[in-house]
Formats: C-alpha cells, structure tokens, sequence
DNA sequence: ATATATTTGCAAATTTGTCGCAATTTAAGA
DNA sequence: TCTTAAATTGCGACAAATTTGCAAATATAT
C-alpha cells in the first residue's frame, strides 16, 4: 500500500514524510471526506495549511482525486489504491457507497464520448437515490 | 420556460423576482458557470449575497446544480430546462461539451445501481479527456 | 391602498484556501 | 555516523469565497 505511494511521490522527487504518512492514513477512512473533516482529523498533528499542500500533491501525482458529491466536495484515493469504481449518494442518509465494478458500463461510456469525437481519458460517474436501508 | 421557473418558485412558496429573473437569465449561457463568473457578471444589478441566495433556492427547488468540473464547481441548469445530458471537458482547452442523450447508457446506469440495492433517483456524470479541436 | 410577509443590499463576520519565510526534517555523500 | 544541501513543515498573515444580521425596499393578498 505504502510503496505505491512511495513510488508515486519518488517519481515527483518528493518524500514520504510523517505529515503526508498521516494524511494518507486518514484518507484509507471508507468514505469520501471533506477538506474540513481531513483538517479537523488532523487537528494537533498536521497543520492546516500542510493538509492542503499534500492533497494538492496528491492529487497532481495521482494519489488521491476531488469528486463531487453534494455541497463541498471531497477527496478520496484514487483507483490505483481502492480499484476503479462509482459512488452512489443515498439523499436520505447521505452515506456514499462504493458501485461495484461494471465492464460494460465502463465501454459504454468510453464509446458514448468517442462517438461525439471526444477522446476520453476518464469519467466520474455518481448516482444518487435511496440506499437499502433508507427504501 | 419562465412557466416552469414560476411554477417551481410558487412551490416553495416564493416568488420570482427581478433578481431571481435576472441570473435565471445568466444561466441560459450554454456552458456551466463559476460562482465568480456569475457574481461577475450581476455586478452593479444584482448583491453578490443574493446570487448566493438565489442559486442555494435554485438548487434546493430543482431549478440548478452544481458540477464539478475541475478544481471550483460550476451551476448550470437542471434537465427540467436543458434536457437530461453529459458533460465532457476537455483537459486542454477546458471547454465543456455537453453529451448528446443516450438511452442505451441511462438504462445501463439504473440497471448497475439497482442490482446493488439502490434506488436510483438520477445521476450525473462527467467524462474528460480531448475534445476534437485538441486532440 | 394597506397590512403582512418576503426579499434585497450592504457591511461585517466566517470559512476556505494561499503564501512567505524561518525552523525542522530528509536524502545523499564523505 | 556526520555534514551539507534540498525539501518540507508550521505559523502567522493574506486573500478569496461564502454566510449572516438587519434595516430598507418590494411583492402578495385583502
């Protein structure tokens, strides 16, 4: 898990430091979490300003991504460390869950955008409704 | 068009008013908006706390929602006015394109959702990648 | 036209995100 | 391991984005 990171960071020439250790713990959390939730998590251990750096290095290497799922958006590790995958947002409970990984549905995609003369690099896919629970 | 908007104002008890009127009609630019660029250009018409206001009751009404697109969200109108669509935004020239409808696709997508347990209420999704002039 | 409820503009307060820089930590080589 | 240079962090100051309180203005219903 950390030597992916590792990796990553090496190819930027950047460190795997304690700070950036720590924040990348805090983002192995199940779900997608606000900038304010990661500062207020890393309270006394990290600084405000260093959480922003670091998911900005993250993000611009590939660690993690911001999506979009309500009011503010939030961060969460990319496909390189939890597999490719979608979000559904229940409107109730507003709990985010993972989609599990659908091969058609991915080509779809793909072909919809390449018909329309895009060539597409990457896409971002979240469904809102009732989860189980909330039904 | 301004019958939908009145109709789903009145719901809410609430009425339209010139400077709901007003960045109502800033938003029937064809692509999505930044906050700034809507705030932008209400200056000297319209506060910048109203267009606040009037895109947070915009959206809680159904009226707008919010994208994604990049680092900053960006409002756009809901289907109800536009149509049910995709966006692509080029990673070059950051311009977005919207997807023309796909049943096909739709289906898929509620199909996935719901062979999880969800009740899929809507959806959203946003593909990058080159658009043709780029590539 | 009047009374009541809603909405707006303005200014101030919060919140969110950035920046410069000195102090600290890390990486590399002797 | 010790030394040095480069990268990184914390901190405080900024700057930008968003929210809030409230008096004045506007809209709605009689």
């Amino acid at each position: 898990m950390y030597d992916t990171l590792k990796t990553l960071l090496k190819a930027d020439g950047a460190s795997l430091t304690k700070p950036r250790k720590l924040v990348f713990d805090l983002l192995l959390s199940p779900e997608p979490q606000s900038m304010q939730v990661l500062v207020q998590r890393a309270k006394n251990k990290v600084d405000r300003a260093t959480v922003y750096r670091t998911i900005e290095l993250f993000e611009r290497i590939g660690v993690v991504r911001r999506l979009n799922s309500g009011w503010k958006y939030k961060i969460e590790l990319t496909d390189l460390f939890t597999g490719h995958h979608h979000h559904m947002t229940c409107s109730n409970c507003s709990r985010i869950y993972d989609l599990p990984e659908n091969h058609m549905l991915e080509t779809m995609i793909d072909t919809v955008a390449a018909k329309s003369g895009f060539s597409p690099r990457g896409h971002q896919l979240e469904i809102h409704g009732l989860c189980q629970n909330c039904f």
